[in-house]
RNA sequence: GCGCCAGUGGCGGAAUGGUAGACGCGCUGGUCUUAGGAACCAGUGGGCAACCGUGGGGGUUCGAGUCCCUCCUGGCGCACCA
């Protein structure tokens, strides 16, 4: 019996499922009844993402708790998920919010800490000055925070980070061992981690003992740069200018209009060139980043863009390295170095080797590998989440906690209607008095980013009871998660979170797995036409009559534009809800229109003809058992197992919109056949194919036609009944297809070449020709090629 | 700008380099019905035809929707990443 876990995303309890859920839920589930039926140990459990901001938001503004919001909309989406007939684990149900899942998450955070893996350090962070506290990046509309319109400013905080970037080399490395995720998703986690081979080269400050690092992945020009430019907040620039003219170089760069226009600031200091016995100007520039390598480049005009721009603007000289011919400047491609002593002649990648080679001797550089990504940060100055297991002592140094101190329980009674965070304002949980050291201590008052709740819950669902984060010889036997299903949206921060943490607690607990999910499903949105009134408001599908060819809104009869479809969305009404879909189609033409119109990793429309015919769908598969008539012969039996064949193919590549084309092709071919099975046994190979896709239908059906509760396993294929003895041969001349004879398989070429000249058709087509030559692919076409 | 993916009937979509359009929706005609978002039967890429047809152009091959080059269009992701 071998072991399958099969996961869908777990949702975020916002108070509703929405179809989108639906779709997820459903892939998932055929998935898990399949791999039941083949006799497969199965995990497929369900839980709740539970922490995080809108609970906040909700309980701001509904004046209820976090928690009691968030617990209510679990019951109410779980009551929703029964209605759908998932065949879903709910005895490993979990909810990141209670205390029974984030004591144990706290226990992690000890562990990466012990392994150096969380750290604190300073960081730049959003703060609304009016409700004190930090944003999140996309709750700052146009610089302003999203509730308080206050505009925000740019903070430095003390925040813990995990040290993703310690793995960043392992997590793009192993993104070819994930040989099931869509190339798509590796691409963009490719990106994310951007790996960039280049130099770190030390420009001496003439004027300081002091170096300046610079990153670069084109040292080969070095003899090319003519200037340096740092960013804003590089510590060079905090050396040399005060906090005021600082601050008044920001705002000039913050007003900008043109994001991409480059704007320098000349400090009063030089470099010198580590080759050259050169002096060249130093800047403060717009366009450097300074979270990026070491927020400090050189500048060479003549080979790239920005520089060239930046030259231009402010007349620096632009020195041509690399022999482009005619091409105009900058030139970025390849080319025989000039002007370049050391280096002339060479192409770019033997300059590159050469010139690295040079500065390592001369102890001014040296080879360097730069990752875009950066340490995660992970603190949260929110209440509704994982507290952090740290306290602080009056002198500002901080202790992690012993696990045996844990869990730090987040407190229920909090006021959010007061400004900051909640739990910074509850003096009464923050102040303790530390046991080991008797001295005044206060917590931390952060919580964890909610990306870590769901960088380890697949693996707490091996054993929601266990009183540990989890038991490592159970995570090596059911690890990893065999398939996993849900958006696109988390391409990067969730899977790549996730991937990190199980490296990570592969190397604190000596686990076996590298990666956290062998398969990756990414399912499409569910789309709907969009309906506006002439004024522009946003009408719900279900409002919207047909009247006379016109659209009409039902109440009001005011005339109605219909839109492109789009992502069902709350702001755009066109959403259709689960129970009122369940209400009127019931569950099984609900499944099967979640997989009929488009392949699951597509977008699909919702059309009410769709949904309609998925309903039509199931009554006739009902209707077809209810009467027994027609002989069952050979051609029936082999029908049906080409159908068991199909069904099983098409599940396990995720072409679940074939699985309801090969239905409708076996019915069409029973009916035409005018056999109706009924309880034959051949109904039930019949019902167990149908069982994961429609299981309530199958259900019932097993149990009226065979008295039967339960499903045999799945069949074995008789691979003998695949194989068909005539087969319908294609005839080509020149390739193209002229008919078709109908033949047994394995002829032989000379005899059916005999009967083929013989055909009218041919005969017409090889009028005065010769014959040439004969490609015969055996039972699969033969082509005639005449002079 | 860079990267990735995709362009097939009226629509959603099928096709290990080997009969393009499976299957469904829609549509047309018919049957049954008091009625039907029901069911059943027949038809449905274009063209009267020879033939022509998988975004355009080229190539490889006996044979291309499928492989290669190139261009166009659309979607998604990243975006001053040095």
């Amino acid at each position: 019996m071998s072991k399958k876990y099969i996961l869908e995303m777990f949702p975020y309890p916002s108070g509703n499922i929405h179809m989108g859920h639906v779709r997820n839920y459903v892939i998932g589930d055929i998935c898990a009844r399949y791999h039941k039926l083949k006799g497969d140990e199965v995990i497929h459990p369900m839980g709740w993402d539970a922490f995080g901001l809108p609970a906040e938001n909700a309980a701001i503004q509904f004046k209820t708790h976090p928690q009691d919001w968030t617990l209510s909309n679990i019951k109410n989406m779980k009551d929703q998920l029964l209605k759908l007939n998932l065949d879903l684990d709910w005895d490993r149900e979990l909810a990141t919010c209670n205390e029974d899942y984030y004591r144990y998450q706290q226990e992690l955070f000890i562990d990466l800490f012990n392994a150096g893996l969380a750290y604190k350090k300073d960081a730049i962070v959003n703060w609304d000055p009016v409700d004190q506290t930090v944003l999140a990046n996309e709750q700052v509309i146009d610089g302003k925070g999203w509730r308080t319109g206050a505009t925000v400013v740019k903070k430095n905080l003390s925040q813990w980070f995990f040290k993703i970037t310690d793995y960043a080399e392992e997590l793009l490395n192993d993104l070819d061992k994930l040989t099931l995720w869509p190339e798509k998703v590796k691409t963009m986690q490719k990106n994310w981690i951007g790996k960039s081979i280049g130099a770190e080269i030390k420009f001496k400050i003439a004027e300081k003992d002091r170096f300046l690092n610079i990153f670069t992945t084109r040292p080969d020009t070095i003899y090319g740069a003519t200037f340096i430019a740092v960013s804003i907040n590089h510590e060079i620039v905090s050396e040399i200018l005060d906090k005021v003219s600082i601050e008044k170089i920001r705002k000039g760069f913050d007003e900008v209009n043109d994001d991409k226009e480059k704007i320098g600031i000349k400090l009063n200091i030089r470099c010198k060139h580590p080759i050259l016995d050169k002096e060249i100007p130093v800047y403060i520039a717009n366009f450097v980043l300074d979270n990026y390598g070491e927020g400090a480049i050189f500048g060479c005009p003549a080979h790239d863009e920005r520089d060239f721009e930046f030259a231009k603007k402010y007349n620096l000289p632009i020195i041509k390295v690399i022999d482009c011919m005619d091409s105009e400047l900058p030139y970025m491609g390849d080319g025989k170095l000039i002007n370049s002593p050391l280096l002339n002649g060479l192409n770019k990648d033997k300059a590159i080797v050469e010139i690295i080679e040079y500065f390592i001797k001369s102890g001014t550089g040296r080879e360097k590998i730069n990752y875009k990504i950066r340490d995660w940060g992970v603190s949260r100055q929110r209440y509704w989440g994982c507290p952090i297991p740290v306290i602080y002592y009056e002198d500002g140094t901080y202790r992690v906690l012993d696990k045996s101190e844990l869990p730090v329980v987040l407190p229920y009674d909090i006021n959010l209607q007061d400004k900051g965070n909640a739990l910074l304002n509850k003096e009464s949980w923050r102040n303790i008095i530390c046991p080991k050291t008797n001295k005044k201590a206060y917590r931390e008052t952060d919580t964890l980013d909610t990306f870590v709740d769901s960088s380890w819950y697949y693996i707490r669902f091996l054993n929601n009871k266990i009183d540990k984060p989890f038991d490592p010889s159970q995570a090596n036997e059911y690890l990893p998660v065999d398939k996993y299903i849900g958006g696109i949206e988390h391409a990067i921060l969730h899977l790549l979170y996730s991937r990190f943490f199980m490296k990570a607690l592969r190397d604190i607990y000596k686990l076996k797995i590298d990666e956290p999910f062998k398969q990756l499903f990414t399912q499409g949105m569910i789309t709907h036409k969009t309906y506006k009134t002439t004024n522009n408001e946003w009408v719900m599908p279900i409002e919207v009559i047909s009247k006379n060819g016109k659209l009409l809104r039902h109440k009001t009869n005011e005339t109605i534009e219909e839109g492109p479809s789009e992502k069902m969305s709350k702001s755009k009404k066109n959403v259709v809800e689960p129970d009122e879909i369940l209400e009127n189609y019931g569950i099984d033409a609900t499944r099967v229109f979640m997989i009929s119109d488009s392949p699951p990793d597509r977008e699909l429309e919702w059309t009410d003809e769709g949904i309609q015919s998925s309903k039509n769908l199931v009554n006739r598969v009902h209707r077809y058992f209810s009467e027994k008539k027609g002989d069952i012969n050979l051609e029936i039996e082999k029908e049906i197992e080409k159908f068991v064949h199909n069904i099983e193919k098409n599940i396990l590549n995720f072409s679940l919109n074939k699985c309801v084309a090969d239905i409708y092709t076996l019915f069409n071919h029973l009916e035409k056949k005018n056999v109706y099975l009924y309880n034959d046994k051949l109904s039930k190979k019949i019902l167990i194919c149908l069982f994961p896709i429609v299981p309530k239908l199958s259900k019932s059906l097993n149990e009226t036609l065979f008295k039967s509760d339960d499903f045999e396993k799945w069949p074995e294929i008789k691979t003998d009944l695949l194989i068909e003895d005539r087969i319908k041969l294609p005839i080509q001349i020149q390739g193209k297809l002229i008919t078709t004879i109908d033949t047994k398989k394995g002829y032989s070429e000379k005899e059916i070449l005999k009967s083929i000249y013989e055909l009218d058709k041919i005969k017409n087509k090889m009028h005065n020709k010769k014959v040439t030559r004969i490609i015969n692919v055996q039972d699969k076409i033969i082509n005639i090629i005449v002079n």
